[in-house]
DNA sequence: TACTGTGAACTAATTCACAGCT
DNA sequence: AGCTGTGAATTAGTTCACAGTA
């Protein structure tokens, strides 16, 4: 490569200077980046300084080279024959996913659901704030959740603004999800996490991500059939006609 | 084709005997037949008889090429010219995911999180019934949480053993999760729902699905940031040495 | 020695594009 | 004409295996 480097890398070359060096992260290696992250502030909490790509992945519950090439393009490289510095990956690792300041989130839907969500501990660890709580209930209205006074569903939008939340929960029947989506998306929010049954038709540049719990509980029913049947995962089908 | 094919295929040939034929189904394909349920059960309920994969991929959100992979496998192919039929898709998926009969739930943990689920319409639609709901507290223990009584912990084993439960929800703090896990595994659980943020050790014959809410928020949040600063998915990392 | 980081091989999933029915 | 079903091409993700390094 000679002399067709780019100046940064002859910089590097020389070792006068660090450089900065773009690597593309997967999207499915970003997926598994918070269970690290979980994992790792347990191991921090627990005093461990290092960690092998080996004792992660246990802890994670996938393979240690997928903990290898997940880890390696974020940059704090473990040390070679040691492992991982514990704090300082959790460290990049909420850096890198953003958990370092506050997330104000809103809270649409108090009933059952939007009620638990609220009062979730985990959320709060995270540095999500739930800033408000609303519901077209006139009963829900007024009462107080999780040291939150439920808004009335007029106050979507001032919630939104008066909150900067640009991550939202939607928590309500199926029948008034969109509608809901909707005001949320005009009050400017650009993330929401969907509770409800149904497909949230949303701007390109809104992120949608749908948690169907009906959806994770029939996934375990198939598998249990399946392997109450003792079938792997093929179908016996009805070929050609009588 | 002439003479090479089986006995079946010859069969089918000559048009005497449907043939049973083994279709596998991709894992990526499976986790979205639920989804197809719920739009198609939508579709019959509001009296549409014929959807064509177009249609059925805009209201599941995916692209109609996936929608064809996904249920050509399944048999009740669909007509050519005209769509799928969408009663028969309907039955069809049902039959595929086990969702025919009854499944027995015990849910564990009656905090706000099991409570909700408890009482989430989405189940007992779906055929999930909540067969047991137990918990540790004693202020909790006996009380009433969408017609059920809540049971008290040692009865988990009772629980699963009377209703003949074979999935049950994992709906306690962390702490106490792999433990809970290990008695319903030991009372005959095949399949666990597990909301805990953390790992739960079971046997090779067992499945647990994983919803960790903080985790889809966290994935949220870093697609955001990067929405913000308007960077794809990338990151950049300081290399080289000073 | 004991570990990380990564090219290379492999496997899974998606998308294209069109043949084949109705 | 209008649709499904599917080979073929493409892309994404995983795993292997080992070079490189503290």
């Amino acid at each position: 490569m000679s002399d067709t480097g780019s100046d940064a890398a002859d910089a590097a070359a020389r070792g006068t200077t660090a450089v900065e060096v773009v690597r593309t992260l997967p999207e499915a290696s970003v997926a598994r980046l918070p269970v690290y992250l979980r994992v790792l502030s347990e191991l921090a909490l627990a005093g461990r300084t290092v960690v092998s790509s080996d004792a992660l992945a246990a802890l994670a519950g996938v393979g240690p080279a997928q903990v290898r090439r997940d880890l390696a393009p974020l940059g704090p490289r473990g040390t070679r024959g040691v492992g991982y510095d514990v704090v300082a990956l959790r460290d990049r690792l909420q850096d890198v996913l953003g958990l370092t300041h506050e997330w104000p989130v809103v809270i649409v839907g108090a009933g059952n659901l939007g009620q638990a969500l609220a009062g979730y501990a985990g959320f709060a660890d995270r540095g999500f704030r739930v800033a408000a709580l609303v519901d077209v209930d006139p009963l829900l209205v007024g009462s107080s959740v999780a040291g939150l006074v439920v808004d009335p569903a007029e106050r979507l939008e001032d919630a939104v603004l008066r909150s900067g939340a640009s991550i939202a929960v939607v928590a309500t029947p199926p029948g008034s999800a969109q509608a809901v989506c909707d005001r949320l998306v005009a009050a400017g929010v650009r993330s929401i996490l969907n509770f409800a049954p149904v497909l949230l038709v949303v701007p390109a540049h809104v992120e949608v991500r749908d948690v169907d719990l009906s959806v994770e509980l029939a996934l375990l029913a198939f598998h249990e059939q399946r392997r109450a049947a003792d079938l792997p995962l093929d179908l016996p089908v009805r070929e050609g006609r009588a």
